[in-house]
RNA sequence: CGCGGGGUGGAGCAGCCUGGUAGCUCGUUGGGCUCAUAACCCAAAGGUCGUCAGUUCAAAUCUGGCCCCCGCAA
């Protein structure tokens, strides 16, 4: 008999579990957030969990709020097992928390207790932590503070950005879910309860975040150029107003032959360089507004074309 | 009708406003220099200027349509 799910989600990360789910269960209904006009020209667009479940035949609901009574009502009449909540974007009353048999599941992308909250990945890189991972859990009334189930960890390499761990836990949180709704329905978990003296909280990501402190060191900016990609991207603005998002980069340590101050855009041997607070900030993939996205080398063959010269200042932090 | 930038030899750019010889940096090929080199010097190849039509004696450059790429915003 297969385990009857509702689920919950609504971004690209939410896609490899419901595959999962559809796969290995029976998925009576998705929620997802309402549809939202995205990308140039503003269309109405279904998020990818709803495109999904619709090409599969689910039937699919977006209220603007799943904590009223009527919503409440609609989740009790699938009478589900398990109610699998992945990136939904709404916080669940009680009321909706109770509805399944055997509880309401969340995949969290972080080891919880550490970064609670909406952007652990990116919180996890900007720190240097040296791992991170997936935790599934009972979801409490309080934001992921609810008991511990499974966790698996992975390492953050120097070269992992937001985007690949973000990928790779997403695929992780799906692989997790089958032996969690199992080993819960058998017995053979044991809830763990959150140790809150090791909570630390990942706050919402702001648009502001993007520009980067040249004062720092070049490892925080590596950090920060790593955790902010794709969103909300690191930018530098020259004080003649060229626009630039930093894609790709690396901290380098030898010194350039004449010493340049903090937060100018120089360039030696090839390379296009940042002088930092503290060491040097190499750029090897860059956008200009409007622009694809290039090699550092060709930013440096461009520049001849178009009359500029480096050593560029660049805005202090707005 | 959300705002905006761009499509020019293999790459990144300039030229377009003020129509009339195709420019810059890099790469490629050949040669030179050097113990040697990603360095330096000389030379060469390589472009129907996104596409279609219009204006004109003449269009990369002006006008209109279409295709493609991208930034902001969401």
């Amino acid at each position: 008999m297969k385990l009857k799910v509702v689920f919950m989600g609504t971004p690209e990360f939410s896609v490899p579990t419901l595959k999962t789910l559809i796969e290995n269960a029976e998925v009576i209904a998705v929620y997802s957030q309402p549809d939202k006009p995205v990308g140039r020209g503003l269309k109405m667009q279904a998020s990818p969990v709803k495109q999904l479940a619709l090409a599969h035949g689910i039937p699919v609901f977006t209220p603007e709020k799943i904590s009223t009574p009527e919503e409440t009502e609609r989740l009790k009449s699938f009478a589900p097992d398990f109610s699998v909540v992945v990136a939904y974007g709404q916080i669940l009353r009680p009321a909706v928390i109770d509805v399944p048999q055997y509880g309401t599941i969340n995949i969290h992308s972080s080891l919880l207790p550490r970064w609670r909250g909406a952007a652990p990945i990116q919180w996890s890189i900007l720190s240097g932590d040296a791992e991170t991972g997936i935790t599934t859990m009972m979801i409490a009334p309080k934001l992921d503070a609810g008991d511990i189930l499974l966790q698996e960890k992975t390492p953050i390499s120097a070269e992992d950005t937001a985007e690949t761990v973000h990928d790779r836990l997403s695929e992780m949180g799906a692989k997790m879910i089958l032996p969690t709704l199992m080993g819960l329905k058998a017995g053979t978990i044991s809830r763990k309860v959150q140790d809150e003296s090791q909570v630390v909280y990942a706050h919402k990501l702001t648009k502001e975040m993007e520009n980067i402190d040249w004062t720092q060191s070049s490892r925080d900016i590596d950090l920060a150029v790593r955790a902010l990609n794709p969103w909300p991207g690191t930018r530098i603005e020259t004080e003649s107003g060229l626009k630039i998002k930093i894609k790709k980069g690396r901290p380098v340590f030898h010194t350039p032959g004449k010493a340049a101050n903090p937060g100018e855009l120089i360039s030696f041997g090839g390379e296009l360089l940042i002088q930092c607070g503290s060491g040097v900030y190499q750029i090897l993939e860059l956008q200009e507004e409007g622009k694809r996205a290039i090699v550092g080398q060709d930013f440096l063959n461009g520049m001849q074309g178009r009359g500029l010269s480096l050593p560029l200042r660049l805005k202090g932090k707005a």
